[in-house]
RNA sequence: GCGGGUGUAGUUCAAUGGUAGAACAUCAGCUUCCCAAGCUGAGAACGAGGGUUCGAUUCCCUUCACCCGCUCCA
């Protein structure tokens, strides 16, 4: 596929396959559905949450040097205007009087209106703010304003201190959250890909400003790396350092890492050097110190960030989008999404062959000593395999078959789905065997 | 929000100003059934609201949602 040609036809095969098997759910779909929001079905809470673990478990557990949070969404106007979200976070939109076109103020070259040439014809520009804003206890009125917070960045910015004192870290440090933001986008679209309400996982990294450029450099090839170990493949990735136009009102440098959907290339994650802005805003506005105090050089110092945002939805589109293939097998086609097993919903199936009641009671044998370690799905209905084919197409690695030799020898048939290899393997061995294979 | 397109079972498609068909999927039954097998049967749809009409899924209006552009950035 050339770039720059949306593959729609795959866009659509996804999802359909999300409703289809219960990933992904238009929201409110009963009412005639809901712009911009959607629910996440049995098999996508699972992959969302597998998607989320995963980026916990390489950022907090497996580091010493990062702790996590998790900030409230409602917060009040001081942390905005402070942040600066309240001033900045805003387009400034002017509508064509002529012919009814809207555009960006700050895109516009010029007087003259880019689709019907009128000269002079723009309304005042009006500031849209992408904030969702709401009236915390019974009266509604000023005084009385909260925000649904557009980042989660802030809470770790807010609570820096907090969280330094609890955990005695020092810099350098991060502080790791993942939970739903909001922002009142103009246009959402592309499916999940931008939703007004949506979930990030977002580090904020602290540390000596002498060490701020070799601490972006880190995380930059850090979270690269981290979307290869889990199943991109690198043709669909890349790192994009943004020009010195595109920088954010904090940033003094910043790389996207881009994945190529079916639409063109797309954002999964900003990785941003903001310098000590953030902590400097909050400690001017509110006048306490967000500093460090360095023993060894007996110095105080406001530490530098390295932010690295990532969208967790968006990320999980993609983890499907790079997961799904067709294969012939026998003439037929073989949906299957090659998920990383630590992604995977189900890590693994048991199917009884067939569906009489001598059966029954290993299958269920198998499936408790599973369950009680991976998430598990059970089959019994239809032909084996017409079973093989519902687990492929929900990325599921392995399938345990008890079939009417396991009465007799205890021992189960357990298929591969990327090799569709098959093995014979005891009951008593299960769980080795398992193991051996699955996060 | 603007311009263009589209809304019919879970999915993909038909047909029609006068009782809405199918395929696949799903469910039940039969089959010692290891890669979407076969046979029998079942459930299941005109996005929502209003109008025109004896009668609207079909024509008109409004609305909601989706797709393609403008835009956006997790």
């Amino acid at each position: 596929m050339a770039e720059g040609t949306p593959d729609t036809e795959l866009m659509e095969k996804i999802v359909n396959l999300c409703k289809r098997r219960g990933f992904v759910f238009q929201s409110a779909e009963i009412y005639g559905g809901f712009r911009s929001a959607y629910d996440y079905g049995p098999i996508g809470v699972l992959l969302l949450r597998n998607v989320k673990d995963a980026w916990w478990r390489t950022m907090v557990q497996l580091r010493d040097d990062v702790v996590g949070l998790d900030a409230s969404i409602l917060s009040p106007p001081a942390v905005w205007e402070a942040s600066g979200h309240l001033a900045n976070f805003t387009d400034p939109l002017v509508d064509c009087r002529s012919c009814g076109s809207r555009f960006r103020e700050d895109h516009l070259e010029g007087d003259a209106c880019p689709n019907c040439g009128a000269v002079g014809s723009f309304t005042e520009a009006r500031a849209f703010n992408l904030m969702f804003k709401t009236h915390a206890g019974p009266v509604e009125g000023s005084g009385h304003e909260v925000y649904l917070r557009p980042e989660t960045a802030q809470g770790m910015f807010i609570n820096f201190t907090n969280v330094m004192n609890a955990s005695r870290k020092k810099p350098p440090f991060g502080i790791a959250q993942i939970g739903k933001s909001f922002r009142n986008e103009i246009t959402p679209g592309n499916f999940v890909f931008r939703t007004r309400e949506f979930e990030q996982m977002e580090l904020e990294f602290f540390v000596p400003p002498a060490e701020a450029d070799q601490w972006y450099e880190h995380w930059c090839e850090a979270r690269l790396q981290w979307y290869l170990d889990h199943g991109i493949p690198t043709e669909k990735l890349r790192l994009r350092p943004h020009d010195a136009d595109e920088l954010s009102h904090y940033s003094s440098g910043t790389s996207d890492v881009e994945f190529l959907f079916p639409w063109g290339w797309g954002e999964l994650e900003g990785i941003a050097n903001r310098g000590n802005y953030d902590l400097t805003q909050h400690a001017t506005h509110s006048g306490e110190r967000l500093e460090y105090f360095d023993q060894t050089t007996n110095e105080h110092y406001v530490p530098h960030v390295i932010e690295p945002a990532a969208g967790a939805t968006r990320s999980m589109m993609a983890f499907l989008l790079a997961a799904y293939d067709e294969e012939e097998v026998n003439g037929e086609t073989r949906t299957v999404l090659h998920l990383h097993p630590r992604l995977a919903p189900y890590k693994v199936a048991v199917l009884p062959l067939s569906k009489k009641d001598t059966l029954t009671p290993v299958a269920r044998e198998v499936l408790d000593l599973v369950k009680g370690r991976w998430m598990a799905d059970y089959d019994e209905t239809q032909a084996i395999g017409r079973r093989y084919r519902r687990q492929d197409e929900i990325g599921t690695p392995f399938c345990v078959t008890v079939d009417f030799d396991t009465l007799e020898d205890r021992s189960v048939t357990v298929r591969d789905r990327d090799s569709m290899q098959q093995d014979r393997v005891p009951i008593e061995g299960l769980m080795a065997y398992l193991s051996e294979r699955l996060p």
